[in-house]
DNA sequence: GATGAATGAGCGTTCATTCAT
DNA sequence: CATGAATGAACGCTCATTCAT
């Protein structure tokens, strides 16, 4: 129970950070803020995280291990490439209706100094996490399926209108349903398809 | 001469707010900092402007009303609806291109929590600028062009890719060139179309 | 008025910090005391003084600005060596006497990691407060009035006392007069002279 | 086995405080620092000493009981007073050189509110650590051998060089060796006899 | 009108101390 | 008895805003 008790602290950590930072922002979320949401001590949080930076960095990286398996369910290579580019595309667009504060805490964040770092580590190839999208488009460019553009305007053309289809609906602008999911990421397949 | 000083100082002042803001977030952006690039007493900022989200508000609205007659220049709604598009979404691309820190602007304002608040009035259809869009769209709908979605997705389809592309070209992730604007905006037109 | 205004601030500053720093140590004189203590806002001692350490570093500057010519008042370099020794080691112990505050906070000083930097630039020559002394001990050991120690050596038998009665005088456990002033430097030049 | 396990971890303890203070001093030793050093529990120091400053007391208590039988081993109050007060001295500095740790503890000690505290129970005839001093002294003026200050000067002119060379010393500003030890130490005593 | 010195609430962070286990 | 996770007051410092000049 004592090592029950310690994750339930660091969770509410993170919940009530992400909560705060998905809400107000990384500077309307104070550390004392977030400690007082997480009903612990301002000093407790630096026990489970260095500083803020820190914490943020690590929520990033909790939602994305969080993100991948739900987003991959099911998902299978041998697929044609456009029943694996809608599964990865309908699936994603569902994550963030479900979970809107991941959505709006990643926002935050790629919009932060930090979150332009990470994106240049993402373009170096360090990170590994979008390497199914990157092998689908690059695939899918040898096949002559996608149309010849460089992975960044791609990656654009797919995720770009996704995450403001993603914002209009958690701002309540649209109501998405699974049909209006679907008919947007093919929408966005007939954008990158030839 | 004493209203044009007084012009002269209202708008170094945004400027400098402009640069900054676009340079290191809002919040690296301090009014004094401001008030520094603009050669202006820190106090004198709060002649022009109530508070710094009154500033950054103007800030907004100014950029505004300087982008909408260079995107709309040589705009004709008497041509065709996918003539119309490429030509609202290549000239959107363009600016940002040439102007980003008006872009990087738009980009923190529209994460700040204010922006949020903006949008909304938007969606009441209290702000007019984006009409020609509106009407492109719905006309475009109505003609069976257009898939049939909600406006609200359809700006997603096509300003979702390209405010991606735009900051990945600012970002130095690609280097857009003219074939480049034109093919992607020609991407996301595909995206829409019936 | 309004420049001697400014001068006031700052040197309330000062005050209220050489007092509090002199009284409890560098640890126990809060920034946010020190501007109490000077009627002044938290903030404003940073207009000032760009951190602590750096208030910290100027007040000793001050502190020497002020003593050297207190104490080099009359020295005259062609009186006989005993004789200018007894007028520095008196006019110091004189000072310090006079100016507890400065004594302690000097003392404070030389015990922080800040002070043992200085007094390594000291050593390397950089400092030019001591020549005096420096001078007067090299010209006393080439004239065989004083003992072959090395300097630093000589220092210390020469302040090393000074240093201590003066700290005990300030505590209360001595009343030095002006007899037991020179006297107790009387016995300093007996450490030092052959 | 009991009994011998907690002086061990009182003694770790000590000696885990002694080193973090005057390797960093007080402000530079938190307790959990010392714990940690200690290979002991936070909590645990705290069923051993009150608080910090208790532990500092304590710590600073155990230092001159160490100190005094190593300073008086061969000490003979038989001798003549000339011979005492060499013996005295140079065990003293030749302690201080060894034990660079314990010296630099006592310095930061002194210099603490706590010490000026220390230092007035010792004048007020509490502490009797310094009996041999005093008896010297006393009977060193009694037989006008000495010269007829406050025991109070006469304590500043022995130690308050020794204190100051030793610092130098152990900052690398002078090396002492052991016929510098001597020289110094009857320098000290050229100040004090008649 | 214009200034910039002054303000103080609020920030991220540390650390002596407590107490449930 | 020993522990170390938890606490929260206190720290140094920033910055949006005010106001005397």
């Amino acid at each position: 129970m004592s090592k029950h008790d310690k994750h339930d602290k660091r969770e509410e950590i993170v919940r009530a950070a992400l909560e705060l930072i998905a809400e107000h922002g990384f500077h309307g979320a104070p550390m004392a803020m977030i400690a007082e949401r997480a009903n612990v001590g301002a000093g407790t949080i630096y026990r489970y995280f260095e500083n803020k930076d820190v914490l943020i960095a690590e929520l990033y990286q909790n939602l994305e291990a969080k993100m991948y398996p739900v987003i991959l369910e099911g998902y299978s290579a041998d697929k044609p490439t456009r029943e694996r580019f809608i599964h990865l595309g309908t699936a994603l667009l569902r994550y963030f209706i479900e979970n809107p504060l991941d959505f709006r805490f990643l926002e935050q964040f790629h919009n932060s100094p930090f979150g332009a770092e990470h994106r240049r580590d993402k373009i170096l190839g360090v990170k590994d996490g979008c390497d199914v999208f990157r092998e689908l488009f690059e695939e899918g460019i040898a096949r002559q399926i996608l149309k010849e553009f460089p992975l960044s305007i791609l990656f654009s053309l797919s995720f770009g209108p996704l995450a403001a289809v993603a914002r209009d609906h958690i701002l309540g602008f649209v109501v998405l349903n699974e049909v209006l999911i679907v008919w947007t990421v093919e929408a966005c397949w007939d954008g990158i398809k030839r």
